[in-house]
DNA sequence: TATATTCGATACGGAGTCGCAACGAAACCG
DNA sequence: CGGTTTCGTTGCGACTCCGTATCGAATATA
């Protein structure tokens, strides 16, 4: 059996979501938040066509996603040297320290959830 | 310790947000997510009043929501009968299995997340 | 070197959402 | 009964975001 069931994981879903709606916190739409983990999550470089297609969404689209991270200091853009058309993404400090308070949001729903203590 | 740890969270919060910027399915802000979930988690009955309290958002915003869930028949609106200026938010067939599949899809993200075992 | 392709950014029109203020309807309260 | 409060909704202007089409710049190709 797994480790929640599914009220519980809406539960562990509404959490984080809730702190989001109500805190003071610069609110991503599900894109720009998608974005950001990716750029974090994933092995870099990122660029922006790269993004966009592992995304499924416009190149467009991941641009102006950027210009709203790189306004709240979570990304940075910088030159690629080998190909100067293209730019690379970059994390910064504001950005992991956001998605550190986001994972610790998350780390303690899961422990609230599941109780402490495993299935009965 | 903890179940898991900051980046396996953040990869759980991922999965399903990737699902939902790449599916089909229709994209619900994160408010309107919020909103969803508390009729669903929360004991009834749900005012418009109520939620926009709980969820520390305008009243108007609220209705809005509540006019694009209805759209897609997540929620449905009802009279109350002791208070007719007041409405009441029901759940309704479509908007559980919409939940249930989104449940499904955390529970899987944290069973992959986790390996299928706990820590070392 | 001349042409074609690819990069990210931008212009544009359309759709969605926001908060504030005001509304009609219903309930409360003298 | 008339006045006040509370209910959810709607009008308004401002803002954000979308995809398509297009752009200049840089690279690849011939």
């Amino acid at each position: 059996m797994a480790i929640i069931d599914s009220q519980q994981a809406l539960k562990l879903w509404q959490r984080p979501l809730l702190d989001g709606v109500r805190g003071d916190q610069p609110d991503l739409s599900a894109r720009q938040m998608a974005l950001l983990l990716t750029v974090y999550l994933e092995p870099p470089p990122h660029t922006v066509r790269e993004l966009a297609v592992s995304l499924a969404i416009s190149k467009p689209a991941v641009t102006r996603a950027l210009d709203r991270l790189e306004r709240h200091e979570f990304v940075r853009r910088a030159e690629d040297g080998r190909d100067r058309r293209s730019i690379i993404v970059l994390r910064t400090i504001k950005g992991s320290v956001y998605l550190r308070e986001l994972a610790d949001h998350i780390v303690h729903a899961l422990d609230e959830v599941t109780g402490g203590a495993e299935s009965p």
